[in-house]
RNA sequence: CGCGGGGUGGAGCAGUCCGGUAGCUCGUCAGGCUCAUAACCUGAAGGUCACAGGUUCAAAUCCUGUCCCCGCAC
């Protein structure tokens, strides 16, 4: 078929690659335009534009969707199909209506559970026991439209929203071809999302990162995972030279109790294990601000934080 | 010139503001103890304190310049 994709993270690179793979025509990939990040404030190529670029595919990356010549180029495509995948902009009812058969968007969650901008986060912070990724006729509204193809993928207690990430985009990109195949032969089966059970993945806010000791070890260790590794649950702790800002990056419930924040273990072999408001937690990966993440034994031997030690 | 940290024996750090014999937790090596151990005890090796100039009786520490690294939340 001769495609569309529209996708911008690492999450999309594997889905646009398995596209290319199953021998469709990828007629243009569309992309956030390169942005000032990191050291340096360099202009970077979003990973789907890198990749794309590298396999000498066309490039577009328009500011706005909703801008008419951006609209009109898509529509001169001609495309039996588009394929978004986190692209990060709102298409419009004359965007999504241009190809023949539709647009078609993979979503990293179970629908109507999870819809919006961060579902690998929400899931491991809400302590499910599972998610998915859908593939799934896009409508007008957010993340409503109806479902083709689904897998489910477990959430392991080990799991971040790092691994899970990955996890996801592997079976999502697996998916694709084979919905592709169905939509191409007349055959897919559309089928509309449950009226019950609908939650929105909201986007995550800096100020929710912040560790609050007082809260169930459970749910201290969901949220350290879910935000890991960004924008990465912190808590602050006394060094020699001050209060430093640590990001927590692997936890796991751990036995124990104490005042919430306080220091139960903190030998290098063991790892640090603090008390919750119920319960507690060991955290085994951390990261001091400015400096690089580091396994809790390495971490511990530069920043002692013994037994007793109250965290803020 | 976007912002912020940092370069100290093999690892991670303290010491730098208030110059004056290089320190901590480990690792390594040797020996000891133990039924045994990632445990414990004793001892040892290992550093031109990123690099180059400058100030000083004296610089990891003060001044100037250079290189490199790390963190900045779709």
């Amino acid at each position: 078929m001769r495609l569309a994709f529209l996708g911008t993270p690492e999450f999309s690179v594997r889905a646009l690659a398995e596209l290319v793979t199953s021998g469709h025509e990828i007629a243009a990939v569309y992309t956030q335009p390169p942005k000032p990040r990191g050291r340096g404030q360099t202009l970077q190529p979003s990973p789907v534009h890198a990749f794309a670029e590298g396999l000498g595919l066309e490039v577009r990356t328009p500011v706005s969707m909703k801008a008419p010549d951006a609209i009109a180029g898509f529509q001169a495509l001609e495309l039996d199909a588009a394929i978004v995948v986190a692209y990060g902009q709102i298409l419009l009812r004359e965007v999504l209506d241009a190809p023949r058969l539709g647009c078609f968007n993979l979503h990293a969650s179970l629908l109507p559970r999870w819809r919006g901008a961060a579902p690998i986060q929400r899931a491991i912070m809400a302590g499910d026991a599972a998610t998915g990724v859908q593939v799934m006729r896009m409508s007008e509204g957010l993340d409503e439209g109806p479902v083709l193809l689904s897998a489910t993928v477990a959430i392991g207690p080990d799991d971040t929203a790092a691994s899970l990430n990955d996890k996801l985009a592997i079976a999502g990109a697996a998916l694709l071809p084979v919905a592709l195949s169905a939509i191409a032969r007349g055959g897919a089966v559309e089928t509309p999302q449950a009226v019950e059970g609908v939650t929105y993945a909201k986007k995550i806010k800096p100020a929710e990162a912040r560790i609050d000791w007082s809260r169930p070890a459970s749910e201290l260790d969901q949220h350290v995972r879910g935000l890991s590794p960004f924008p990465g649950g912190w808590f602050e702790a006394p060094s020699p030279s001050g209060t430093v800002r640590v990001k927590a990056l692997l936890s796991r419930p751990h036995g124990g109790s104490g005042a919430p924040g306080e220091v139960l273990d903190g030998t290098p072999e063991t790892g640090l294990v603090v008390a919750c408001g119920e319960g507690a937690v060991r955290l085994s990966r951390l990261q001091r601000e400015g400096k690089g993440a580091q396994p809790a034994d390495v971490f511990l031997r530069g920043l002692a934080l013994p037994a007793g030690t109250v965290l803020g």
